[in-house]
RNA sequence: GCUGGCAUAGCUCAAUGGUAGAGCAAUCCCUUCGUAAGGGAGAGGUUGGGGGUUCAACUCCUCUUGCCAGCUCCA
């Protein structure tokens, strides 16, 4: 979660306050869960009698407006914890709260009063009086748990957000506007890159051609820079027998996650073989390592694959090719010993740096996922492993003086991790980068290398992706560049556009050249020059080429961006030039 | 998985109990055009699927599948 800045939270907190009057008024029976502000606006949970949809927002919405009319001052009080309780006696949810708060050895507890009528347990701090609230928006109702755990009850749950001025929400409802532009499952249909089809099943997604192109050139660079870092590539099956998870611990740590078993019978036995697809790759990557005794003259080894996994996730969770439940990780194994471990993640983070930095992702957010306190038993291996790895890590990070936060509870079940999340012009980011420690699998398979002094040791084992998968990858950059592909990247780079029929043999050599030169091009010759302009803006092609007389007679292109720009006349050896150039500094346009 | 909502032509949407309609796309015909939509014609649907209520269901009820928002979870 980011930092709110303190006016947006007071101005948002408050909000919520009003919210939630709002709703004591209209529904008496209303109990209250909490209601903080968030980035963007704020929430209020209510458990209700009676169910709310969409459609009543608007009522409550006009009920919150009074009392934003009505200025009514906000005004706290310390009460002692007794107090406290009395006064929220019909209140179930805050007298939890106040029985947590009392069970922390907190004496008093402060409570916000707006006008005389509506009080709340809340720390603050908030705005003067609902007066200063100049705009509002409720934007959604959604069900969401009490204190956010699924075995507890669910409550209904309230978006919205408050503004300072009309303005304020004019832009507030521009982003909203902008981001649902940017969605890249409607970008993905408008531009026919890819589908998700109910027989094929949820969260599998069908690649069409043009976002194939998209993969493939990203593939083709991922391979060049895997080789020139010193990687290997493997290739590894998508099935495994029950034995193979039951050494890595998956069907004990991550058999929800999984696709269920395929059994196959065995020739006169009574016994079957069950076969489970894979949600990770490494027990793979194990076994070549396994496959004979290993050196330490040999480390580190890095062995890469574009490796295909498959995990149940909850239906509730998928989201286009954001959360998808086939996907292709660019994974990577690195094992190494220990004395050569800092040295591989500094490596393995030099590359991953370079990598989002190659893909316009200028901005980066790093945090450390390190074990959360609540499921402790999660967490396999030793605990001094685990302490000395979380460290090892945070100290990479400080010495490289990298900026970070510490994701508690976000660690895997077999090691802590270092992820990189992009953050895109809207703020919102995005993880692909995730470098996790595993000291589970070395063990649970017996891994081992021979060493300098003749013994043997465990080595230890890096487990990376720096897309993070393919889907999720591509997804986010069809959000980020809104469907336009950076120049490298476009399915088509050129649209060849002859003007009239006679132009037709001139444009069919040029667009020949453009392929021979490897450009992907396109030549479109139906309907109406405008109409074919049109529809090369809307498929966002980044070069248009027009050809008409002048052009045949001068053996020159016309040149026109798709960001609209008119660039004239050009010869078409410095055009196929001018697109190299482009490719090679994988610009925009 | 949970809470709430949605599902009508390829796409975007209309029709609120009386046997489905528009624009765009696609198809065919005419048009050959100078920087974001040239004109015309015909075609396209057992209204996601099953069951029920009713003389009559896109419309009401019920089950189911998928999708959307959020929760929880995650590459």
């Amino acid at each position: 979660m980011k930092n709110l800045n303190l006016s947006d939270e007071k101005l948002n907190h408050s909000a919520s306050h009003v919210l939630a009057q709002a709703m004591q008024k209209l529904f008496p029976k209303a109990k209250l869960g909490i209601g903080p502000a968030i980035e963007n606006g704020f929430y209020y949970d209510f458990d209700l009698d009676n169910k709310i949809s969409e459609q009543d927002l608007e009522k409550i919405s006009d009920e919150m407006t009074k009392i934003i009319e009505q200025d009514l001052p906000i005004i706290s009080k310390e009460i002692s914890i007794n107090e406290a309780k009395e006064l929220f006696e019909s209140q179930p949810f805050k007298l939890e709260l106040i029985d947590d708060l009392s069970l922390e050895g907190i004496k008093s507890v402060s409570v916000y009063y707006t006008g005389n009528k509506f009080f709340d347990l809340c720390k603050g701090p908030h705005l003067k009086s609902t007066g200063e609230i100049k705009a509002l928006k409720l934007n959604s109702v959604a069900g969401a748990y009490w204190k956010g755990k699924e075995t507890n009850k669910m409550l209904t749950r309230i978006y919205g957000a408050a503004f300072l001025s009309q303005k304020d929400m004019e832009k507030y409802l521009w982003r909203q506007e902008e981001l649902k532009k940017r969605d890249h499952r409607k970008i993905g249909k408008d531009l026919d890159l890819f589908s998700i089809d109910p027989d094929v099943g949820p969260g599998l997604i069908l690649w069409h051609p043009k976002l194939s192109i998209v993969r493939e050139e990203i593939e083709l660079y991922w391979r060049k820079e895997h080789r020139k870092r010193g990687y290997e590539y493997v290739y590894t099956p998508h099935v495994g027998i029950d034995n193979l998870w039951k050494t890595s611990g998956h069907l004990e740590n991550y058999k929800e996650s999984m696709y269920p078993e395929m059994k196959m019978p065995k020739k006169d036995k009574e016994e079957e073989t069950k076969y489970y697809v894979k949600p990770m790759n490494c027990p793979f990557h194990i076994k070549i390592y396994k496959s004979r005794p290993r050196s330490y003259r040999e480390l580190p080894l890095r062995w890469c694959e574009l490796g295909t996994v498959y995990r149940y996730e909850e239906s509730g969770v998928l989201h286009g090719m954001l959360r998808v439940r086939g996907f292709t990780q660019d994974d990577a194994h690195i094992i190494c010993t220990e004395s050569q471990f800092v040295e591989e993640i500094n490596k393995v983070l030099d590359f991953a740096l370079n990598l989002n930095s190659d893909f316009g992702f200028k901005e980066l957010k790093v945090y450390l996922s390190v074990r959360g306190t609540k499921k402790a038993d999660k967490y396999v291996g030793k605990v001094s492993s685990w302490e000395m790895a979380e460290k090892t890590l945070e100290e990479i990070l400080k010495e490289r003086k990298i900026k970070f936060e510490k994701d508690i509870g976000g660690a895997k079940f077999y090691g802590p991790a270092i992820d990189l999340k992009a953050v895109d012009p809207f703020g919102r980011e995005w993880q692909g980068t995730t470098i996790q420690l595993d000291f589970n699998n070395p063990e649970r398979f017996s891994m081992t290398y021979t060493g300098e002094d003749g013994k043997e040791h465990t080595p230890i084992m890096i487990h990376r992706t720096l897309l993070g998968a393919m889907e999720r990858f591509i997804g986010t950059l069809i959000e980020m560049y809104e469907g336009a592909f950076p120049v490298w990247l476009s399915p088509q780079q050129v649209a060849v556009l002859p003007i009239s029929e006679d132009q037709f043999k001139s444009a069919d050599k040029i667009q020949k050249e453009l392929s021979d030169t490897g450009i992907r091009s396109v030549l479109l010759s139906n309907q109406t020059l405008n109409s074919r302009i049109r529809q090369a803006q809307l498929e966002k092609i980044p070069y248009m080429l027009i050809i008409g007389k002048r052009e045949v007679e001068s053996k020159t292109v016309s040149l026109r961006l798709r960001t609209g720009k008119d660039k004239g006349e050009i010869k078409l050896t410095d055009f196929i030039t001018l697109v190299k150039n482009k490719v090679k500094k994988k610009s925009i346009i």
